[in-house]
DNA sequence: TGTACATCAGTGAACGCGCGTTCACTGATGTAC
DNA sequence: TGTACATCAGTGAACGCGCGTTCACTGATGTAC
C-alpha cells in the first residue's frame, strides 16, 4: 500500500503519455482549435470514449500538450544550439541560427509552440492561457541564457524578434519571401547583440 | 443601362459593407476560427439565411474581413502616428510608440490584424492565406516609410519586432508583465534605429 | 499451481449542440404604361 | 396620377455534419486464498 510510486510507469500512465505526446505534436501543426478530443484518440491508436479516464476536459488535455510540446521543442533547440557552439559559434549566434534557421520555417509539428500558437493564446481559458504564457516566460529565460554579459535585460526584446520573424516568415510561406525575411532577421539580430564578444 | 455606376452605394452595398466590418472587428477579437456567419449576420442586425447573397462562402468574407481590417488598422494607426510626428517625434519614434502602446495591447478590435491573427495565418485556405500574407506585406510597406535614411531594407526586422512583441505581451496579459514587455522593445528599437537622425 | 473474483483500461453507441450552407418564400422597391 | 407587374434584398426553416461529453459495457490484468 505504501509501496514505492516512482519505478516504472504503469499501462495507463503509458497511454496517457502517447496522447498528451500526438496532442503536442497536432496542436503546433492546426492550432488550439485543430485539436480534437476523437482526432488526437484515433492518431493514438485508441477510441475517442476513453479519453475522460485521461483528462478531465478538452482544456486539461491542452495545457498538458502545450507543457510537453514547449519541453519537447526546447531539447531540440538545446541540441541544435549545442551542435552549433561546438562548432565555435557563440551561445546567442547558435541561438538566433537554430531558431531562425531555414528547417524551422516548416517544421509546425516539432518547432517551438510559442511561434506556432501565440495569437491565439489570449484567447483561450484561463487556465490554456495561463500554461501558455508560462511558455513564453521559458522562452524568454532560454534566450537570456544565451544573452552575453550585460545584455540579459534585452532577453525580452530578442525572443519578440525571434517569434514575430518565424511568424511573419510562416505567413509569407515556405519560399523565398520567407526565407529572406529569416535571413534578414538572423543578421540584425547577430549585428546588434552578437558584437559583444561572448564570454 | 449604361448609367454611371460611380455614384452613391445602394442599399445592398451598404449592407454588405456592414456585415465586413462587423465582420473585421469579429475577426481581431476572436481570430479566424471564431468569426461565425450567423454570429457576424446578428450583429449586423441581418438574419444568417441572407449572407451568400453578399459572398460566395465564409472564406469569402474572411478575405474581405482581413483587408478591410488592415485598411482599418493601417488609417488608425496613421492618424496616431502623425499625432506623435506633430508633437515632435521622428517617424520611426512616432510609429513604434503608437504601435507598441499600451491602448493598443487591449484593443483586439480595432488592432493590426497582423498582430492578432499571425499564428493563425498560415494554417488558413489557400485564398485567406494569401489575403493575410498580403496584410504582412502591406505593414513592412508602412514601416519602411518610417525608417530612417539608409536603413530601409531593416523595415522586415522592425516589423517583426512590433508583431513579436505585442504578441508575446498579450499572451504575457494586459498587466505590469505585458507592459514591461512592451515599454522594453520601445527602447530597444529606437535605441537602434532613431539614433540615425530622420531627417 | 489453480480457481474465483475484483479491479480497471479501453470500447462504441448515443446525447445535445452549433456550424456552414441551401432554398422556398415574403414584402418592399422600382419600372412600364 | 394611378394601377399592374417584375425585380430584388432579406427571412426563417431545414439539411447534414462534426464536435465535446456521457455511460453502460467488455475483456484483460492482477490479487486472494
Amino acid at each position: 500500500m505504501f509501496a514505492a510510486m516512482d519505478t516504472a510507469p504503469g499501462r495507463k500512465q503509458l497511454t496517457h503519455d502517447r496522447i498528451v505526446e500526438t496532442a503536442a505534436g497536432v496542436l503546433r501543426e492546426s492550432g488550439f482549435w485543430g485539436v480534437g478530443v476523437a482526432d488526437v484518440m484515433k492518431r493514438a491508436g485508441l477510441t475517442h470514449g476513453g479519453f475522460y479516464a485521461h483528462f478531465a476536459s478538452r482544456d486539461a488535455l491542452l495545457c498538458e500538450a502545450i507543457a510537453h510540446a514547449g519541453h519537447d521543442s526546447a531539447a531540440r533547440l538545446a541540441k541544435s544550439t549545442a551542435q552549433r557552439q561546438a562548432r565555435g559559434a557563440s551561445p546567442l549566434r547558435a541561438l538566433v541560427e537554430a531558431y531562425l534557421s531555414d528547417s524551422h520555417l516548416g517544421a509546425f509539428t516539432q518547432g517551438c509552440p510559442v511561434a506556432a500558437l501565440a495569437s491565439e493564446m489570449p484567447r483561450q481559458s484561463a487556465e490554456v492561457a495561463q500554461a501558455a504564457a508560462e511558455r513564453v516566460r521559458r522562452l524568454v529565460a532560454a534566450v537570456q541564457r544565451a544573452m552575453p554579459e550585460g545584455a540579459a535585460e534585452q532577453a525580452v526584446v530578442v525572443a519578440a524578434q525571434l517569434v514575430g520573424a518565424l511568424q511573419l516568415a510562416r505567413a509569407l510561406g515556405d519560399n523565398a519571401e520567407g526565407r529572406a525575411l529569416l535571413a534578414a532577421t538572423r543578421r540584425s539580430v547577430l549585428a546588434q547583440f552578437d558584437a559583444v564578444p561572448a564570454r
